[in-house]
DNA sequence: GTTCTAGAAC
DNA sequence: GTTCTAGAAC
């Protein structure tokens, strides 16, 4: 007998093909992806990088630490040397993957990032994406919720620690939609799209 | 983080 | 009537 009733609802997110994921666990899902050859682009003795999952511009890539960080509140001084790092892998790999298409890009960090690990995003400023869907989307990565990673560095050298409250992280995600190019502000995420195509310049 | 969908917005 | 968003996920 089948148990599920027609329109039964179940956690989401997290299935395909492994065991039913409890609660709660989709927030450790880098450490999967880390492994997932299918996204690994490269790895050295204390990064690795990989693809996003869902990728919200036509390159997107995230940089993680080997070493179990699980937020920008856990770096210690000592750290420094590998935000550089990971700054310096994530600068190569956007730059390479950009080439001659003359999109910029930009290196840097949620405030308070949905997924534990700490893991850097870089990330084409196209924003061209399927997977680019909601104001939440929108927001993290175009306003002051998306921290550059230079200033992080930068605070972590002058305090000795990271502090991002400072940000208002929860009220950035929910300002109007506005584009990050020409500050236009657009009523809905299919405008703002149909928007932001036009500032890209055709190769 | 995503998926799904009820009901708001148009 | 259709589009779009926001919140639950047992």
């Amino acid at each position: 007998m089948a148990t599920a009733k027609p329109g039964q609802k179940r956690p989401l997110g997290s299935s395909g093909g492994g065991p039913p994921a409890k609660k709660g666990f989709w927030s450790l899902g880098l450490l999967d992806s880390m492994k997932d050859p299918n996204l690994q682009v490269e790895k050295d003795d204390k990064v690795v990088v990989i693809k996003d999952k869902y990728p919200k511009a036509r390159y997107h890539y995230l940089v993680l630490p080997k070493e179990n960080i699980s937020k920008l509140k856990a770096l210690q001084p000592d750290h420094l040397e590998l935000l550089k790092h990971m700054h310096e892998v994530g600068e190569r790999i956007i730059k390479e993957a950009i080439g001659e298409e003359g999109l910029s890009y930009r290196l840097g960090y949620h405030a308070v990032p949905s997924m534990s690990h700490l893991h850097l995003h870089a990330i084409s400023q196209d924003f061209d994406s399927p997977s680019l869907k909601t104001k939440k989307h929108w927001n993290s990565f175009t306003s002051a919720y998306f921290v550059d990673s230079k200033e992080v560095m930068d605070q972590l050298e002058k305090e000795g620690k990271v502090d991002t409250s400072a940000k208002n992280p929860e009220a950035q995600l929910k300002l109007p939609l506005r584009c990050h190019v020409c500050k236009k502000e657009l009523t809905n995420m299919p405008k703002l799209k149909e928007h932001i195509v036009t500032h890209i310049k055709k190769s």
